[in-house]
DNA sequence: CCGTATCCCATAAGATACTG
DNA sequence: CAGTATCTTATGGGATACGG
């Protein structure tokens, strides 16, 4: 009978399974699920989709900026002032990436104070089906009644 | 003329906006930005899919993971083969979550050596449209060429 | 107002070893 | 094979202060 060797030296007998697939029988290559998620510098149109939304989104913060911009508080302090908990750093991390990746566009006026807008860009607005995926989601959840 | 005090002491003239509204004058409360992003241990039932999504995919490897095994890379050893980099301990804290969180259903076999396959659940199934998503994000990236 | 820099702590994650 | 535990390093993120 077939046998497998434990760690400690002993063996453990091997019942086959069904189509008792060798090891190296795997449905699947080692393929590019890596080549997209390195978390490069480099800007969008060298990254892959997922790696773009891996980087953005991968942050505490990043869903709650994201809805904020798209449903037009689209200025900092009024984004710090509207969620409680988002700080300057993080806020500035994350509006720093979306810009990096194409997502939000800033628009400076040379106004005193200071005013600063971000916005969709075109990219963004596709950006945002996946959130719309998201929201979709929420309908298939159980009752939270 | 209005003026703005800076944090030393100076001040900035200030030429009115457009619209010249007051601080308090943003177009979004508080609202419930935050309610959902706690990262609280609660099974998905108690959360929006935001803080799901959040709690889910916020990891360097949770997209990867959830790919093989959609794509039918279901066993861990086999995982762990096909993405190389992705480590055993990784691996269980995302599996563990994704279980946990009811994406993944885990199904153990009485043989040895052990087998255990995970799939994915009904919610799971819907979960993979917020993938889909990413992957139609795909189209709308500027050419790599 | 907008943005950057620092210091400090919490969490993520790679390497390694070990149990059932 | 599947999974847990431990240790160390890297990164995230909160608080605070400061500069344009």
């Amino acid at each position: 009978m077939v046998s497998f060797v434990v760690s400690d030296g002993s063996t453990m007998p091997v019942r086959p399974q069904s189509h008792n697939q060798a090891q190296t029988d795997y449905p699947l290559s080692k393929r590019s699920y890596l080549i997209a998620m390195n978390t490069s510098k480099s800007p969008a149109n060298s990254l892959t989709a997922a790696a773009i939304v891996e980087n953005v989104i991968k942050c505490k913060w990043s869903l709650t900026v994201f809805r904020l911009v798209r449903e037009g508080v689209n200025r900092p302090g009024a984004m710090e002032r509207a969620v409680p908990g988002l700080t300057t750093k993080v806020l500035n991390e994350r509006l720093l990436k979306f810009v990096r990746f194409g997502v939000f566009e800033r628009r400076e006026f040379a106004e005193l104070p200071p005013r600063v807008e971000y916005s969709l860009t075109a990219f963004g607005q596709k950006f945002a089906g996946v959130l719309d995926a998201v929201d979709s989601l929420q309908k298939e959840l159980p009752s939270t009644d």
